[in-house]
DNA sequence: AGAAAACAGTTCAGCCACTGAAGTAAATGC
DNA sequence: GCATTTACTTCAGTGGCTGAACTGTTTTCT
């Protein structure tokens, strides 16, 4: 499922003007202009929100637990043992980062690593038991109340998998990148 | 509508970790996990990636233009001149983040500060010509080619619509903070 | 009316997520 | 068996963004 870091996009282009402060990517979310199409306008708007709702929801949950987001992603994200190469991978951001990351993690004691059996350059990120039991404790709270989506009855969870599942797979090549 | 600045989140709790280096927002999208409910997940997978390609799309027009994220929402959300105060509530950031905006923007001619009539201590933001002209290169490319919602027909179009609606009216008033 | 409080914007210091380059060690490929 | 690629680390730097302190203006309270 593709998604994009936080400065993945600014790499592109640095635009016209220099040294400029800017406000992030949650601005995008936020576009109030005059479509040319109301309703196509309210629809992007709406996914914006949900998709914001959704962020909120497990920002909220991390921190309800002890951890950043990019922390509780990662613990996720380690059912298994993962290679740290595969993390990044994961994670769309630079190997040096997930270094960084597992740095803090390893340091609280929630993963350590290990050789890779199979490439002694690579390392193997694996939780220990702590590890183990927040991830456990995370995932419960993530779903204890999940947003949006639990309100819709079957059918309608149906008929809007649905509808997603046409727009991208229309427009897919674009939208996993 | 509702979103949420990069920091608005981790304001609210540092984690457990000290000095972690952190994957950012993005990666909240590319959630992989054993949700006990598969199509639930997939629907949260695919309202991510949704609103991914919205973000990606609008970016790259941005780009396009010579443009930053941040600027070229800014410029968008200024069809009326705004006090630096309302568009900082648009973006949702502080407003001394504003100012840095402002500043760049008016370096570059796109736009100007004029104390407003009604408030002395407010400034509004209003376009200048080559920011109307900007603004309106922008709008039109990012109209061009409009990304995903195109694909789906009228009635599929009412349909999603009315899907998130209910969604959000139900848990209305936390998706929209 | 006059003092106090609230408020709009600016300046500035600093944080933190993230990148990119340089370095080490191990694997792969002719 | 040497050159190239690959996996991670280290480190410096960038840029978005916050929060506190400050100026000047408006509102509020008595």
């Amino acid at each position: 499922m593709a998604c994009l870091t936080r400065h993945s996009g600014n790499r592109a282009g640095r635009g016209i003007v220099q040294g400029v402060e800017q406000a992030g990517w949650g601005v995008v979310a936020d576009i109030r202009i005059e479509w040319p199409d109301p309703e196509g306008q309210e629809i992007v708007e709406r996914l914006f929100a949900v998709s914001m709702a959704l962020r909120a929801h497990f920002e909220e949950t991390a921190t309800d637990v002890g951890l950043t987001v990019p922390q509780a992603h990662t613990l996720i994200h380690l059912q298994e043992p993962q290679r740290m190469g595969e993390v990044a991978a994961h994670l769309r951001c630079e190997p040096s980062h997930v270094t960084a990351i597992a740095d803090s993690l390893e340091r609280c004691g929630f993963l350590r690593r290990e050789p890779d059996p199979e490439d002694r350059r690579a390392k193997r990120l694996l939780l220990t038991h702590r590890g183990q039991q927040l991830r456990d404790r995370l995932l419960a709270r993530l779903f204890e109340r999940a947003p949006i989506i639990s309100v819709l009855d079957a059918s309608q969870r149906t008929e809007l998998l649905s509808l997603l599942r046409t727009a991208q797979s229309v427009a897919g090549a674009d939208i996993r990148r």
